[in-house]
DNA sequence: AAAACGTGGTT
DNA sequence: TAACCAAGTTT
């Protein structure tokens, strides 16, 4: 076998040094030592029943920044909806939407469909097995395309994810932050070239179960004599932290107004940074600001007529840096004249088809909040 | 290159 | 509870 382990020849200049105590003739020691590992102990995940470069696929953007956990019941419900390319290059961007609800980065979802039709159409539906055609698939990047030509047609591609850099930084002893390309290269030189579909799943399993983010469990760990951050007992403390941007509070009214079965929602997000197509009426409030005079507001200038309020309660929801405290406001309309027309942007939906429709989660624990 | 993108589970 | 983080990609 072919391939070099941390700290080879092949780590060139200024960052050769780091954990450079390794040597290249071990390299197929460390490939069986982690296959072996990874034979006994890989975890039963319905996309390993049969990985079919579709299956892989999908199961990849699934996992992009997203637990296994999470991703699972959504996993199951995707390929039963969409068992392959075609039944998802046929399906609107709302039908996928839909089961992409409560997941996030909802661009993954829009660009699955995209990138389905564009296989139908530009590949006959034949999965494209180059790295060129899979990176020109929205939503395929780097990583994406090096699981599926690894995993499903088992090419000696490298993948770089959060585990194996987790990995390489701790079997290196590497303190300080490195260039993406320093992983990739190690990435690249340690895959055994017939092996690489079990060898990179191995790895990030590994880092998934073993190699952990806090608390390595390095005395399980099956390559611990190939790690210099074990062998030296520092691996707690790598990789460094890295700095994050400061969260930024946003309070949020938010209004629940049922009539007749059916709750008013927005047709266009009131809040940019909430995602998704529908909405409910939602206003920002300054920190010092009353809510209700503030919810009354919205309610008014939505249905151009008073609504007496409630609150319900509070939600609180994280987006991305932001952290968003919303008061939410009850009222249930009496039906005698039928519905209110509302102003523009606004649209009675019924309560079903507002699950359905509105994405994100903020808005869906406000949905499901009563009484208070 | 840095920042944005979402969310729920963990610590 | 606040911060951190996960099988990344895009701009």
């Amino acid at each position: 076998m072919r391939g070099t382990l941390p700290g080879s020849s092949l780590m060139a200049g200024k960052e050769r040094r780091a954990g450079g105590y390794l040597l290249r003739e071990k390299t197929t020691e460390f490939q069986k030592a982690l296959l072996r590992w990874f034979a006994r102990h890989r975890r039963d995940l319905p996309w390993r029943h049969t990985p079919t470069p579709y299956r892989v696929w999908i199961s990849e953007i699934l996992l992009q920044q997203t637990r296994v956990r999470t991703a699972l019941p959504y996993y199951e419900r995707f390929i039963k909806r969409f068992p392959n390319l075609r039944s998802l290059a046929r399906a609107s961007e709302p039908e996928v939407l839909e089961l992409w609800a409560g997941l996030g980065y909802y661009a993954r979802a829009r660009n699955l469909r995209r990138a389905a039709a564009m296989i139908v159409h530009r590949h006959h539906g034949r999965f494209p097995a180059t790295q060129r055609e899979l990176l020109s698939l929205p939503g395929i990047g780097r990583y994406t395309a090096g699981a599926i030509l690894s995993i499903a047609f088992n090419q000696p591609e490298p993948i770089v994810d959060g585990n194996v850099r987790r990995l390489i930084s701790r079997l290196h002893g590497i303190t300080r932050r490195r260039s993406e390309e320093y992983f990739w290269r190690q990435a690249t030189a340690w895959i055994p070239p017939d092996r690489a579909s079990q060898f990179n799943q191995a790895v990030m399993e590994l880092g998934a179960l073993v190699c952990l983010p806090s608390g390595p469990l390095c005395a399980q760990c099956p390559v611990s004599g190939f790690c210099e951050a074990g062998i030296r007992g520092i691996a707690d403390r790598i990789p460094p932290p890295r700095s994050k941007r400061a969260s930024q509070e946003v309070r949020l009214v938010l209004t629940v107004v049922e009539c007749d079965g059916r709750v008013l929602l927005c047709t266009k997000q009131p809040m940019d940074f909430v995602p998704g197509d529908w909405g409910l009426p939602a206003a920002a409030i300054g920190p010092a600001e009353m809510a209700h005079p503030a919810a009354h507001a919205l309610a008014r200038g939505a249905l151009r007529m008073s609504v007496r309020l409630r609150e319900a309660g509070t939600v609180s929801h994280a987006i991305t840096y932001r952290r968003i405290r919303a008061q939410v406001f009850n009222a249930t309309l009496k039906v005698k004249t039928g519905l209110p027309r509302p102003a523009a942007g606004y649209d009675w939906v019924g309560r079903a088809e507002a699950e359905r429709l509105v994405t994100s989660s903020l808005y869906r624990k406000a949905l499901r909040t009563r009484s208070g």
